[in-house]
DNA sequence: AACGTATTATCGTCATACGATTGAACTTGT
DNA sequence: ACAAGTTCAATCGTATGACGATAATACGTT
C-alpha cells in the first residue's frame, strides 16, 4: 500500500486539512513537530507542505507558521483535493455544488461533443459503454467504465477546461452510482439512457445529445436529493468528520 | 520585484514549461544543472519542482528525470498556470476554449446569482461597478474593477466550483478588455450592459440576468473573434513563444 | 540475436547549520 | 497606567553534503 514517503505525507496532510482537522485560519504544528508525528525528515515535510500550498490549501510564512486558507482558495478541480474530500465524506453542500456544476457543464459539453467528436473519441466511448454493458450482464466493475464513458464524452467536447471537470464530476458519479446500486435494477435501467447520449453524439445531433444527458442527469439528481432529504439530520454523507483541533 | 527565491524559481520553471520551452514528454535538465542555471540551491529547485508536480505540469522519477506531462494533465484552473500561459501568449485555441467555457458558465451562474445573491454579495458587486464607472469617467484602473465585478457575480452564485472559474475567466476578460480599449468608447459602451446584469440580479430575475450576460458575452466574443480572424496567420496572440528545445 | 545481469545517472530522503522574517514580549517615557 | 519604540525569539527559508532507491542503458553470456 505504501508507495513513497512524499506521496504518503502529502496525502496525510492534505486529508487532514480537507477533513477540517485544523480550523481555517489556524496553524498546523511547526515543521519539527510534523516531522516527529509522521516520522519523516524535514525535507519531506517541507516538500509536502509546498505541494499543498500549490493546491491552494495552505499558506506559509516565517513565524506565522503554515495556516489553513479559507475554502474559496482551495483548488476544487485538483483531483487530490477532491479525493481527500471524498474520503472524509461528501457534505450535502459539496454534493449540491457538484450537481449544479454537472447540470451546467454536461449538457453544454454534450452539444460540443456532438459537433466535434472524432472517430477516436467515439471508439473510446464505445469501449467504455461495452464495459458498462458487460458489467451489468456478467457482473464486473461498472463504475470504472461509467467514469470512462463520461470522461470520454467530456474529452470529445474538445475543450481542455471542460475535460478537466471529469476529475471532480467523477466524485459525483461515484456517489450517484453507490446510491443507484442500493436499488434493484439501478445500473441496468440507466444503460439505455447512456446509449441514447452516445447515439446522439455519433449522429452529430446536439439537441438530441443535450436532452438525452438531461434525462440521465435528472435521474441521478433525484436519487441524490432523495438520499440527502432522508438524511437531513446527519451532518455528513460519508465517514464522520474528525474532531476539530486548533493549534 | 523579487520577493523570495522559491516563488521566483517556481515562476521561472512553470513559465518555461507552459511556454513549451521543453517539449511534452521531454526531460528538464537534471537538478544540479537547474541549480546552476538559476543560481539557487538544490533545496529550492526540488521544492519548486514539487510545486509544479502538484499543479500537474510535470512528473518526476529516479533516473527518468522530470518530464513534461501532456497538457490534459495540466491544471487549467490553477491561477499560476493561467498566469504563465497568459504571459507567454494566449493561443487562439486557448482563447476559444475560454470563450466556450464562459458561454457555458456565466449565463448559468447569473441565474443562480439572481436566485441566491446575498446583500453582502450585491454590495461587493455594486462597489466594483462604482469603480468601473469612476474609471471610465475620471480615468483609472478599469480592468481591476471589471474583474472584481465578474468575480463577485460568480461568488454570488454560491457555488465554489463556479467561483473558482473566475481565476481562468479573468484571463479572457483581460484580453477582451485590451481589445476593447483599442477601440474608442470601448469600456464606456459596455458599462450599461454590466449595469443591466447587476440590476437583474438585484431584482432576482434569473431570465433577465441570463439574457443580459449573454449580450455582454456576445459582444466580447465578437471582438475576440474579429481579432483572431485578422491575425489568423500569426501563431500566437501575445508575446512570441521561445524556441523549442528538447533535453 | 536474445536474454539476463551489471552499471550508472538521477531523483528520493536524511541530517545539520545558519539566515530572514515577523509576531510577541519587554522596556521606557510620559 | 498607557502608549510607543525596541528587543527578543519562534518559525520558516535557504544552503550544503551525504547516501539510498530506482530504472534506463550497456554489457556480457548463452
Amino acid at each position: 500500500m505504501i508507495k513513497n514517503v512524499h506521496g504518503n505525507t502529502v496525502d496525510h496532510l492534505g486529508e487532514a486539512v480537507v477533513a477540517g482537522r485544523y480550523a481555517v485560519g489556524a496553524s498546523l504544528p511547526p515543521e519539527p513537530l510534523l516531522c516527529a508525528e509522521l516520522g519523516v525528515s524535514r525535507t519531506v515535510v517541507r516538500e509536502a507542505v509546498k505541494s499543498l500550498v500549490a493546491k491552494g490549501l495552505i499558506s506559509t510564512g516565517p513565524k506565522v507558521g503554515t495556516r489553513v486558507l479559507p475554502e474559496e482558495h482551495w483548488n476544487w478541480f485538483d483531483s487530490d483535493v477532491v479525493a481527500w474530500q471524498s474520503k472524509t465524506g461528501l457534505t450535502p453542500g459539496f454534493l449540491r455544488d457538484l450537481q449544479d456544476l454537472r447540470r451546467v457543464v454536461e449538457p453544454a459539453a454534450m452539444r460540443l461533443a456532438a459537433e466535434r467528436a472524432s472517430a477516436a473519441d467515439i471508439a473510446d466511448i464505445e469501449a467504455a459503454f461495452a464495459g458498462m454493458t458487460q458489467a451489468v450482464h456478467s457482473g464486473g466493475d461498472y463504475i470504472t467504465h461509467d467514469l470512462r464513458f463520461h470522461q470520454g464524452l467530456l474529452r470529445a467536447s474538445g475543450n481542455r477546461m471542460l475535460q478537466q471537470m471529469s476529475k471532480v464530476l467523477g466524485a459525483l458519479l461515484r456517489t450517484s452510482f453507490e446510491i443507484s446500486t442500493s436499488r434493484p435494477d439501478g445500473p441496468r435501467s440507466s444503460l439505455h439512457l447512456h446509449r441514447a447520449v452516445l447515439d446522439a453524439v455519433i449522429a452529430h445531433q446536439p439537441d438530441a445529445a443535450e436532452t438525452a444527458i438531461r434525462v440521465l442527469i435528472d435521474g441521478a439528481h433525484d436519487d441524490i436529493e432523495e438520499v440527502l432529504a432522508s438524511r437531513r439530520h446527519l451532518p455528513k454523507l460519508g465517514k464522520p468528520a474528525s474532531q476539530l483541533k486548533a493549534a
